[in-house]
DNA sequence: CCGACAACCTGACGGC
DNA sequence: TGCCGTCAGGTTGTCG
């Protein structure tokens, strides 16, 4: 997925196509993903324009004159692909402006979701609702960690990773984030000191930043609207390189697996 | 509160 | 070429 930096980079990709424009058409191929779309999505948007797109947590956002805002998951494989050659097996929605141009919302695993509700709804939709501070925002220090840290026995991982702590956040840019800070991922949220919450509150928008000047990572299927390649970020630190050597010491990064997900670490920077 | 696990889907990849 | 097991960026719910 797309964790933050790469819907980011998706939100940005799409504005300068769709701000200012009008939805000429909007034809939905199938709404059941697993959170079904609603059935009159295209009959709602048709017609509308849109005054903004943007972006809170992982969640692309897209404010249009008639008082409704689109609010778009891209799940695990979701991608918008941008006026594409032809419509693929799993362009679920297709968007077509006044001027058009066609944008696609391509899901295989379908585990991604749209929905519309009344702009001055949409903070208080459930899928939104409850969701922690942007750690590109003004409200993410050391102090937020601090309290969300203190006295958990969680694991440090599991909490970087709960968006109810901080949002936006996905296994990729936790592993990188932990690293940075010198942080084990199974170590126990109330056992690490405000020294290395400091250095995590600051490893967090760093890593975040420098994906998104990056353009967004992609993995293998992830691509920005516009389709443009040369979107990857060739070198994450840890994340997917067990075995190679650490870019700090050289130790051979470890995997371990935590409630199912992967998290890669360097075992002696990481404590 | 915590963690493990399953479920939701399809596709890519490595091994044989 | 094909079959099979494994893994994948997320979220949500259940169970112990």
């Amino acid at each position: 997925m797309p964790e933050l930096p790469e819907v980011e980079t998706v939100m940005r990709g799409l504005a300068p196509v769709w701000t200012g424009r009008r939805f000429a058409r909007v034809i939905l191929h199938r709404g059941d993903l697993r959170r079904p779309f609603p059935a009159d999505l295209g009959q709602r948007l048709t017609g509308a324009s849109v005054i903004a797109c943007r972006r809170r947590a992982k969640y692309g956002l897209v404010d249009t004159d008639r008082g409704d805002t689109l609010i778009l998951h891209l799940g695990m494989s979701g991608r918008m692909r941008l006026d594409p050659a032809e419509i693929g097996k799993h362009d679920h929605v297709v968007f077509t402006t006044d001027e058009g141009r066609t944008v696609a919302f391509n899901d295989a695993r379908r585990f991604g979701s749209l929905d519309l509700v009344a702009t001055d709804m949409a903070a208080a939709h459930p899928l939104l609702a409850g969701i922690g501070p942007e750690p590109l925002g003004p409200d993410f220090g050391v102090g937020l960690l601090v309290a969300a840290f203190a006295d958990r026995l969680a694991p440090a991982k599991a909490l970087l990773l709960d968006q109810r702590v901080v949002a936006g956040l996905g296994n990729i840019y936790v592993c990188e984030a932990l690293f940075a800070a010198g942080i084990h991922p199974a170590r126990t949220g109330g056992s690490i000191a405000r020294a290395r919450l400091k250095a995590l509150a600051a490893a967090v928008p760093a890593v975040l930043e420098s994906a998104i000047a990056a353009g967004g990572s992609s993995l293998r299927d992830h691509a920005a609207p516009d389709g443009t390649l040369g979107y990857f970020q060739k070198g994450f630190q840890v994340y997917g390189r067990e075995g190679e050597p650490c870019p700090k010491c050289g130790t051979a990064i470890e995997r371990i697996v935590q409630s199912g997900r992967s998290s890669f670490f360097c075992p002696r920077d990481q404590r």
